[in-house]
DNA sequence: ATGGAATTTCTTGTATACAAGATGTTTGAC
DNA sequence: GTCAAACATCTTGTATACAAGAAATTCCAT
């Protein structure tokens, strides 16, 4: 780009960030990021406000933006808000959903089991990510929906773990379509609570995951 | 202030725009506000930014930033998302809160209705605020926590309307207080459904408010 | 040699100058 | 008189200069 806008300059660096060029604690110097954008200090203000605002970064004053990746512990709490989320656009849209965002859904699941099949991760999490953001999109309230989007997205480099545990795809797809089955029969309540069970063992999983990997560290 | 701070002039012009100063649409203009605030463009343009992340000014491009109030439909979503958020507060917090925390939930409506009893406006409102924070706290979840203070902040200016109601206020607490004994005993289903129908209502009312007066004024 | 204080350097924060786009007005042609 | 185009003005967006505070280094005293 000739002169990358503020708004451009704050989703590279979300990338760089989401990539795992820029570690947690790392400070964002104003000069260096400048000169690698080819534009002065102002612009990169913005574009770290926007950072800071997003909960990515943390601004101590007079010392410069962090980098703040989230410990296990808020981790923990971002799934599980996450999963609360889902389970409320679900609990939503189990009264307000379309035919044609059911057979949307479907057309998901039929995907994410021929990326499964496939061995296509990338095709699976497409599929899945357009799984649920159906299923935001059909609470029929933009509010929760984007509250929602914000949370998956800024969630979006911790879900890739949960490919190493075999046998879950499978569970998940059965998961998958029970909220279908729910959503199609109106029922707010199974569809609500296999939904936020769906995205909490996410959460379990990672955990098991992190527990894991600080054991073999040790 | 000597030389207000990016962060206290955002909260400034946020008071402004609650208090009415600012209505939907308002343009709002760097050097005017820079030489209300006694600064110049730069920190005026942090602090809109700041506006325009938390959602309560929009920015057009080349044109400038404008006060963007809810309108009916956004109003009612963000009632109906706080339902949602208020809901999974009281869901996760019936296995978690502690027992000095129920005492403070029994303190807050104590004080409720003592305000109530004595046509204390302000009283009722702060202890009302109150006990939704410490729902909010005792879900044991920052994040979600975090978005619940967040858009109950957001609809603060709106929920005064709930005054016009007689008889409200008494059923109001009786809500309250069944959400309590569902906390003290563990009931997570019926904390929660009792919570969002209890915030969902205010969303009603407030629709209710917006139709009669649309209604009046033709 | 080590602890601490002063100074130097570096970074953030603010002000101002400049560039570029948008709006509004005036002027001219039909 | 009306429409359109050029121009003037105003506002946002960007660059740079300057101020102020924080960190690092150096220098001195013990």
């Amino acid at each position: 780009m000739d002169r990358p806008h503020p708004i451009e300059i704050a989703d590279a660096l979300e990338e760089l960030v989401f990539s795992g060029e820029y570690g947690d604690g790392d400070r964002l110097d104003e000069i260096t990021l400048a000169q690698r954008f080819g534009v002065s200090r102002t612009p990169i203000r913005e574009a770290l406000q926007r950072l800071v605002a997003s909960g990515l970064a943390e601004q101590r004053p007079r010392r410069g933006v962090f980098i703040r990746q989230p410990g296990p512990v808020e981790l923990m709490q971002m799934f599980e808000a996450m999963a609360e989320f889902e389970a409320s656009c679900a609990r939503l849209a189990a009264s307000r959903i379309s035919d044609a965002a059911l057979d949307d859904l479907e057309e998901a699941n039929r995907r994410c089991k021929a990326a499964v099949a496939a061995g296509d991760a990338d095709g699976y999490y497409h599929a899945n990510e357009v799984f649920h953001h159906v299923i935001y999109r059909q609470s029929g309230n933009a509010v929760l929906e984007a509250e929602a989007l914000r949370l998956h997205r800024r969630l979006k480099p911790f879900r890739r773990v949960q490919l190493r545990w075999r046998g879950r795809m499978a569970q998940s797809m059965a998961e998958h379509e029970t909220v279908v089955a729910a959503l199609r029969s109106g029922d707010a309540a199974i569809a609500a609570d296999t939904l936020r069970d769906h995205v909490a063992v996410q959460g379990e999983k990672f955990h098991q995951l992190m527990a894991s990997l600080r054991t073999a560290a040790q």
